[in-house]
DNA sequence: TTGGCATACATAGGAGCTCGATGTATTGTG
DNA sequence: CACAATACATCGAGCTCCTATGTATGCCAA
């Protein structure tokens, strides 16, 4: 993404979605954020680590070391307030995008099939 | 809002928006966003003037000051420069919104008519 | 076997944007 | 006549994300 300040606000929401989906490791997040929006959003460590470090803080996640191919891995998953946090930050974002909708008229929307 | 970080990177690219409609002053711009948004934005001096201000010191927009019922205004309108930042900032939110919708799945569609 | 790359965690410092607060001044209204 | 709305402006605070840096392991190829 060109503009580096369009992602603010979003990063907690989107890993509070990923992890609701599944368990995952900090590493396997950035992949998978990666990966889903074809590289439009590639975040580094110091955007996710310390994200999730406060999500946990904030009890919205918890955490567990496991071993994987040798390799420690710090696996998280959601707890039931992060469930709840995801959800109203789904219904903030759904504001916010139907607001800039409002004005900018980007109509990002499919095809009926 | 209740997120304030998820309007960051817009205000200029909105501006920009609204300025391609018709010349504005800045206190027109703070309520014209906050009725087409129903509210959802609402600016504050602080935010956009100096936002303002920065987008004429890059001559996407010029400004002219002019008397309204005694009190004078500061009209801005839209560069040819402008112009061509808005075509591209609209293309990079589109993207955006795209890359947020293919994790979030926040499905910002209207009902066929 | 050794160098390099991907994996996997972490933190500190800096930069940029928005908001709250404050200031000035005029117009319209109760 | 006081107050709200209009209309401009700036400064400092706060938060978030990126860059840079550090550590360490596993795997593959030369």
């Amino acid at each position: 993404m060109e503009n580096r300040e369009l992602s603010r606000g979003t990063v907690g929401t989107i890993v509070l979605k990923l992890l609701s989906e599944r368990t995952m490791y900090g590493y396997e997040i950035i992949k998978e954020v990666e990966q889903r929006t074809g590289g439009e959003f590639i975040w580094k460590e110091g955007t996710l680590y310390p994200a999730l470090h406060k999500l946990e803080q904030g009890g919205l996640i918890a955490s567990s070391w496991e071993l994987a191919s040798g390799k420690p891995r710090k696996y998280y998953s959601l707890t039931r307030s992060g469930a709840k946090a995801l959800a109203a930050e789904t219904g903030e974002l759904r504001k916010f995008v139907s607001a800039l909708n409002s004005i900018m008229m980007l109509e990002d929307c499919h095809e009926p099939a």
